[in-house]
RNA sequence: GGAGGGGUGCCCGAGUGGUUAAAGGGGACGGGCUGUAAACCCGUUGGCUUAGCCUACGUUGGUUCGAAUCCAACCCCCUCCA
């Protein structure tokens, strides 16, 4: 690795931030004489970002950390449009509320990973909209539509890769490009922002807004981007028994979240540490060494110091003794899942099948029935073999609960309410 | 507007009148082995009040004892032409 003059590409490189970079000696060569204003752009399809973007919120912190600045651009404009990248089909349109109702909800996390202020390395949030909302068609077509050829944009992956496999892309997806690289123009006039991050498979959008800065405002921008993070099996990063893994603590507790971390593979442990903590990396190199069951502890680490940068210290030990008490004792940890049931309910019995579908362990009756029938059910950890029986106040414990598993990670406990 | 191809379960994809809740693969879930890992092996994978019933192969109608399979109209997608 070539030694960088600045903290900021130093720390990148080393820790495993870097995919592609447009110019990455006079990238260093600016952030070690200067603070570099950087955004990454987010758009606001859900109500709650999910691991996958947990990977760009970490390089607008190692950005902060080295004492730049960074920008977090809501996508209020351009989830109107929706972003093609990687995608075979259009995403269903967004209502106006249903964005705003999605932003809210993404907002709050950044405030966890960045310090917002005034000061000159202190983190500002932008929203798109503002700017692109108000734009004029025609005006707008000949202001920045004459600087990008239809030549070119057909050669980028996203687009590609649609009329290759004969998937329909439209218009309007065809646009989302030219947004996104007037947003970097902008930001440079407003924020002097010179650097956009993102992923990999923002690589095109982000070299249009490079090529656009040039041309319409001379200015020299940069872009840098982070590797697609797979499993080392080759999987997406990301799911869980039980689906996305978000960031928002009121759609994935921390327990959960800690266990997610948690169950990463063995070959991934020291690349998520690398990226997804701040553990020097002498500690990560001594971590990542250790074999066979070993490496669990590594994992533990991972888990407590992943979900506490999220959910906060306390909850991320609590998380990882709940988990201790589970796994390792066989006990029941505070902070498994809890589903309150009304005690009437309670006294009468409910069939087994039906309690284990009304506690999430199964989406419905007959899932619930197979769980059962195929042997990964268990109430107070015995197995239930009858899916009908009827499970009631009698199962509850000393503790008042009634503790349900499905397979040897997923519990939750049933208390009245 | 014209010609041709196509729309099947979470996804991909077979199936061209009955034994088809629909091959095969992927994914997912469960079991085994382990270390709450990977790999591998086994099982399951539409719903329900589950030895039974209901709903399903783009939509709506029709032919037939019987249709995902045949016919008609319509909707949507792809390719080429205008």
């Amino acid at each position: 690795m070539p030694g960088f003059k600045s903290d900021f590409m130093n720390v990148l490189h080393e820790r495993g931030y870097v995919h592609q970079c447009t110019d990455a000696a006079a990238l260093d060569a600016r952030a070690a004489s200067g603070i570099v204003t950087a955004y990454i752009g987010f758009d606001c399809t859900a109500d709650s970002l999910h691991v996958g973007s947990l990977l760009q919120i970490m390089l607008l912190r190692r950005l902060q950390e080295t004492g730049h600045k960074p920008i977090v651009l809501m996508g209020g404009g351009t989830t109107k449009v929706g972003d093609p990248s990687g995608k075979d089909s259009a995403r269903q349109l967004l209502s106006d509320a249903q964005i705003a109702a999605n932003m809210a909800g993404i907002r709050s996390v950044f405030e966890k990973f960045l310090a917002f202020g005034d000061g000159p390395a202190d983190a500002v949030m932008a929203n798109n909209a503002d700017w692109l909302d108000g734009l004029a068609y025609v005006d707008f077509l000949r202001e920045y539509g004459r600087h990008f050829t239809i030549n070119r944009m057909l050669t980028f992956d996203s687009v590609k890769l649609r009329l290759d496999r004969e998937q329909p892309l439209t218009f309007l997806e065809f646009n989302y490009m030219i947004l996104q690289a007037y947003d970097f123009v902008e930001l440079a006039r407003r924020y002097e922002c010179s650097l956009q991050l993102g992923g990999s498979d923002q690589w095109g959008n982000i070299v249009n807004g490079v090529e656009l800065g040039r041309r319409v405002e001379q200015r020299e921008l940069f872009g840098l981007t982070s590797p697609l993070i797979t499993t080392a099996s080759g999987a997406k990063m990301g799911k869980t028994a039980q689906g996305a893994v978000w960031l928002n603590a009121d759609k994935l507790s921390a327990y959960e979240y800690w266990q997610f971390w948690r169950n990463t593979e063995d070959a991934d442990v020291g690349r998520f540490l690398r990226l997804f903590t701040e553990l020097p990396l002498g500690d990560i190199a001594r971590l990542e060494a250790l074999e066979g069951a070993g490496i669990n502890e590594a994992k533990k680490v991972l888990a407590t110091a992943a979900t506490a940068m999220l959910h906060g210290r306390e909850a991320a030990e609590a998380a990882a003794e709940t988990a201790r008490q589970t796994f390792e004792q066989g006990k029941l940890g505070d902070d498994l899942p809890v589903l309150e049931m009304p005690a009437s309910d309670l006294e009468r019995g409910i069939p087994a099948f039906d309690l284990f579908r009304r506690a999430g362990l199964a989406t419905s009756g007959g899932e619930a029935r197979r769980l059962i029938k195929g042997g990964g059910a268990r109430v107070n950890d015995r197995q239930v073999k009858d899916e009908n029986a009827p499970i009631g106040a009698d199962a509850l414990n000393a503790d008042g609960a009634i503790k349900l598993s499905a397979g040897k990670k997923r519990h939750v406990l049933v208390r009245p309410g």
